[in-house]
DNA sequence: GTCTATAGCTTGATAGAC
DNA sequence: GTCTATCAAGCTATAGAC
C-alpha cells in the first residue's frame, strides 16, 4: 500500500500540532484521526509523545522548507522570490481559514522552556531554514556579512506575518511583511 | 493588603502562560502557584479558563506594551529607540534563561484556530501595539502610507526574534532583528 | 505487530459545607 | 465568599491477548 500506519500517524500529528499545538493535542485524538490503533503509536514511537513530537517537528519542518524553496526557486530574482513566498503564504492562510501556517512555530514556543529534546528539534529546523536561505542570498549578490542576518529577518517576518495574520484573520499583515522583505533586499 | 487574590491569580496565570502556553497550564497549577483556593478562580472568573485567559491576555498585553514604550520613549530618536527595545529584549531573554519573551505570542498561536473569544483578545492586543507604534512613527517623520506596514514589521521582527532566540537559546537572532529594524527606518 | 483494556493521574468544572 | 470534595472526561503510558 502507499502509506503505512507510521506515515499516517505522522501526517495526522503534524496537522493537529499546527492547529492545536503540542499540549493541546492528545495521543488518543491522533490515533482516532489517523485511524490507527492506539498501541501503534507506542509501537512506532517507543519514546511516546516526545518521540513522536521530535519526528513530527523534523518531518514537517523539512516539508515546509521544500514548499517554500520550490516557490522561491521558480522566480527569476530575489525580490520576486520573496514576494511569491509571502503572497503565497497569504493565499494559503485565506484558503485554509487561517489554519495552515508555520507547522512548527506554535510547538517551538510551547516547548522552548518545557522540554529540552523538543526544543533542540525546533532549533535544528530553524537552522536548516537559515542555511537554505543563506545559500540563495549568496548568488543573488548579498554580501557575505549580511546573509545570516537577512535570512533570519526573512524567517522572522514570515513568522511574525503568520502570527499577526492568524490573530487578525486577515492576509494584510502577511502581505505587508512581503513588501518589507522585498525592501530589505532591493537597495 | 497590597494585592488581592484576584490579582495574584492573574499574575500567576500570565507567568505560566508565558512559559507553558494556554493548553499546557492547568487551573489547579494556577491555584497552587498563586496560593489561592481552587474555588476562587471560578469565583473571580465565572466563565472558567476562557474567562481567565481573556483577562490575562489583555492584562499582560498592556503590561508588555508599557514596558516597551517606556524603553522606546527614553531614547532621543527612532533608530536608537529600536535598538534599545531589541537589545533590551535580548538581555531579558538571557537573564530569564530564555523564558521571558512576548507574553501572548504562544497563546495567540495556540488559540487562533481553537477558540474564537481568546483569538479576538489577542488580535485586540496586537492592534493596540500597532497603534502605539504608529503614533511614534508619525513625529519621527515616517510617511503616513508607510507607518502601519513599518509598525507591523517591527512587531513581526520582535516576535520572530523571540521565536528564533528562544529556540536556539541565543541572543544573536534578537540582536540581528534590532539591526534590521533600525535599517528599515534609516534610509 | 495489531489491537484492546486499563492503570494512574490530571484536567476543567460543580456542589455544597462552613 | 472561602475552601474542600468530588465528578466525568481527558491525559500518557503500559500490559497482555490474539
Amino acid at each position: 500500500m502507499a502509506t503505512g500506519t507510521r506515515d499516517r500517524i505522522l501526517d495526522t500529528t503534524a496537522a493537529l500540532f499546527q492547529r492545536q499545538g503540542y499540549a493541546g493535542t492528545g495521543l488518543k485524538q491522533i490515533a482516532r484521526d489517523a485511524a490507527a490503533p492506539f498501541g501503534s503509536i507506542y509501537h512506532f514511537f517507543p519514546g511516546g509523545k516526545v518521540d513522536l513530537g521530535v519526528e513530527t517537528i523534523r518531518r514537517s519542518g523539512r516539508s515546509f522548507q521544500a514548499i517554500v524553496t520550490a516557490v522561491w526557486d521558480a522566480q527569476p530574482d530575489l525580490e520576486r522570490s520573496l514576494r511569491a513566498v509571502f503572497d503565497g503564504a497569504a493565499e494559503v492562510l485565506i484558503a485554509s481559514g487561517y489554519a495552515d501556517a508555520c507547522p512548527i512555530a506554535t510547538v517551538a514556543l510551547e516547548v522552548a522552556s518545557t522540554d529540552e529534546e523538543l526544543r533542540q528539534a525546533t532549533a535544528q529546523v530553524f537552522a536548516e531554514w537559515e542555511d537554505a536561505i543563506v545559500a540563495r542570498l549568496a548568488p543573488a549578490g548579498v554580501p557575505a556579512e549580511d546573509r545570516l542576518r537577512l535570512a533570519r529577518s526573512i524567517i522572522a517576518l514570515l513568522e511574525g506575518g503568520f502570527l499577526l495574520s492568524r490573530a487578525s484573520r486577515s492576509p494584510d499583515p502577511m502581505r505587508m511583511m512581503g513588501e518589507t522583505a522585498a525592501a530589505l533586499v532591493t537597495r
